[in-house]
DNA sequence: GTTTTTTGTGACTATCGGTCATAAAATGAC
DNA sequence: GTCATTTTATGACCGATAGTCACAAAAAAC
């Protein structure tokens, strides 16, 4: 019967990781302990340390969750030959930043994930397998910028390094922009609409940075 | 003898701010208590409390100081005729850059200041503040902006609300990046080298994003 | 049914941010 | 100088937290 234990074992782990995702839904982010968590599911708190080292690798693996499921839909886009190289960055953009719009949990643990501190509090096996996802979301999108380069959109002179430094750069920003919500700046950030528009805005931008010519702007746009 | 106690109160907050930022510089930024401030400054933690209302305002307060350093500066290069409106940008992001750096406490701050719940704690006098220093700070460099667009060098079709959302991004990705130093990025971010290079590739990127035609930004980075 | 092993637990520790009654110092009246 | 009054500084205290571990409860083995 070792294997009903076994079975019984990540059930639980499951548990729990629903728990937090239902606590963090509804409550604020830095108010829910470990108690609460145990609670909720209805088990002892000692009994969470047999899953997770920390509190922090719960939120990892919440994280890695969500990472994985936008990994597969990124090495989609990157596969789907009907579409050109700059659609497919279009695509995945959109797609990521449409993710992390309608999931707030998700937006906590992405800002919290590139603090230094958590970083060093997980434990390492977490912190490697986050690490290689975002090797492979940045391999998926080099795809497609390569592909765009061969169809000749996107300007070839531009040195590899300075666009992933760029586009990552950007990527991490608006992201961080869409959690926080406005802030002091000039758009509010509130309303869905306001954030498809801000959405919008980056995307165009990030395209715009990587296109050969700016009439090849007006194009896309024209097209969306 | 009113004034002397004014200005022995104020020479006591300095203490404080000077006291937090010396155990900021060589501490781990979690690790540090109000107990240990007060410690280090000589006096009570009760009396931290009668300068600063929550612990966070200090740092906020740190923030502030650094951000109105910066903010004197890129003034400047906005007033600065002698330079196009692209050497304006490019001067006001190279010196942000290189602050963030060079500066490992307003790297944590600047951090921390994102987050959502470190603006919802701190006093909303401190908010203010910071936030109409953002304000200034798009305003210099959106006078840069304009300053290239009527020289020719900026794109113009490029909505401003795209250049803004877009940049601003870039901006904030950029800052995240430097302090997280690498984590799994192709390029590592430890050494001073390191980040250079990688200021330059965003700095490239930014402008390249906003400029007319991509000879233009092989012309810039040639001058460079 | 009894012993042995495994598993679950919540009382406990150490530490934190923040408060407030009270001690200490400064001021003022004479 | 002395005492009364006001102002200022303080650290013991509070509630809450992450993480631990001796021990209880359940399961397995015999």
């Amino acid at each position: 019967m070792n294997d009903r234990k076994v079975r019984e074992f990540e059930r639980r782990e499951r548990d729990i990781l629903d728990s937090t995702l239902e606590l963090l839904s509804g409550e604020h982010w830095e108010t829910l302990s470990v108690d609460k968590i145990a609670r909720h599911t209805g088990i002892g708190k000692g009994t969470v340390y047999k899953h997770f080292e920390c509190k922090d690798d719960i939120y990892a693996h919440l994280l890695l969750d969500d990472c994985q499921l936008m990994l597969t839909r990124f090495q989609h886009f990157a596969a789907d030959e009907c579409l050109t190289g700059v659609q497919q960055m279009r695509g995945m953009l959109l797609y990521a930043f449409k993710f992390h719009r309608d999931n707030v949990v998700y937006q906590h643990m992405y800002m919290y994930f590139k603090q230094k501190s958590f970083r060093e509090r997980i434990s390492t096996n977490y912190l490697q397998r986050l690490d290689s996802c975002d090797e492979y979301f940045t391999e998926a999108f080099g795809k497609a910028v390569c592909k765009g380069i061969a169809e000749g959109e996107v300007n070839p002179d531009m040195p590899q390094e300075v666009m992933m430094a760029g586009m990552s750069a950007t990527y991490e920003g608006a992201m961080v922009a869409l959690q926080e919500g406005g802030s002091c700046k000039q758009q509010p950030l509130e309303t869905t609409e306001q954030k498809d528009t801000y959405i919008n805005h980056v995307v165009d931008y990030m395209i715009a940075a990587l296109t050969r010519q700016s009439d090849r702007l007006a194009e896309e746009q024209g097209k969306r």
